[in-house]
DNA sequence: ATGAGTGCAAAGGCTTTGCATTAGG
DNA sequence: CCTAATGCAAAGCCTTTGCACTCAT
């Protein structure tokens, strides 16, 4: 999708939900949408001007409530943020286990189609509804080697 | 592995390393070891008797350090720890995106064998290189629904 | 107009660290 | 013995919250 359509996409979703799409919103967006892989929150307002750290987090609660944005989990220390999949695709991550830096990957479709078929049959014997699934690649990129 | 196993093996380690096998860090390899899921520092001090606080997020810096024991991530707030898979064995996650909590589950070793071929085939062409896949089911259990 | 959103600063909550004491090898 | 490990309390660090002000609708 593109940084307009995405635009045009997130401003429905808000209006849907009595949100306002504010300048702080917006470059939130803008600097995800840019950069194309999860951010900290320290790492948006770097990208940034002057997006006060208060506004950035709540932002980003309201964003994630309406299914805009996701906290993206790696070393389980600070939280992470990308837009959600249904505005960049279904993707997965690399994760670099030290530095903590992600990168998008996606996997043939056939491996997905098999991962969400076991993956079902197993959520469905343990009582648990399934959302979706989350697979991972852990390892040192470059830098970190 | 049993867990008379477990510690010889926790000890041999430790030994390897020369550190020593203290009875808080015998208390939550045993804790860790009877529960079989991941569990948060709290969990760990509520199932033993007197283990500071302290003492135990430095025992599990070290048991980490060691492959003893993984951190595992979930929702990214708070940390679990869990034995690591060389003593429990491989297997993977379903976590509750409301309360948190973990539930191992293994699959199919045709699928584990197909994702890791990907796997490593992507983290070959990024640069990365590859320590271990993590596949987690996100959804909601059966007391969150 | 008017309540959601913003920015600043203070408060929270989990985790780490300093330091004197204890004990494992 | 002698240094690693412990326990308590203090400090850190990311995140959340209170409150008065501003602005999007």
């Amino acid at each position: 999708m593109a940084l307009a359509e995405i635009h045009t996409e997130v401003i429905t979703r808000l209006r849907q939900n009595h949100q306002r799409y504010t300048p702080q919103r917006r470059e939130i967006i803008e600097v995800l949408a840019k950069v194309g892989h999860p951010l900290t929150i320290q790492d948006i307002r770097e990208h940034s001007n002057d997006l006060a750290q208060s506004s950035v987090y709540r932002n980003l609660v309201v964003l994630e409530e309406f299914g805009i944005v996701i906290k993206v989990v790696t070393n389980g220390d600070i939280g992470r943020y990308e837009l959600a999949e249904d505005l960049t695709g279904h993707h997965h991550h690399l994760i670099c286990s030290q530095c903590g830096v992600v990168r998008d990957v996606v996997v043939p479709q056939a491996l997905e189609h098999d991962i969400d078929r076991v993956l079902a049959k197993i959520a469905r014997r343990e009582g648990f509804s399934l959302d979706h699934h989350r697979l991972d690649v852990i390892g040192r990129c470059s830098k970190c080697r």
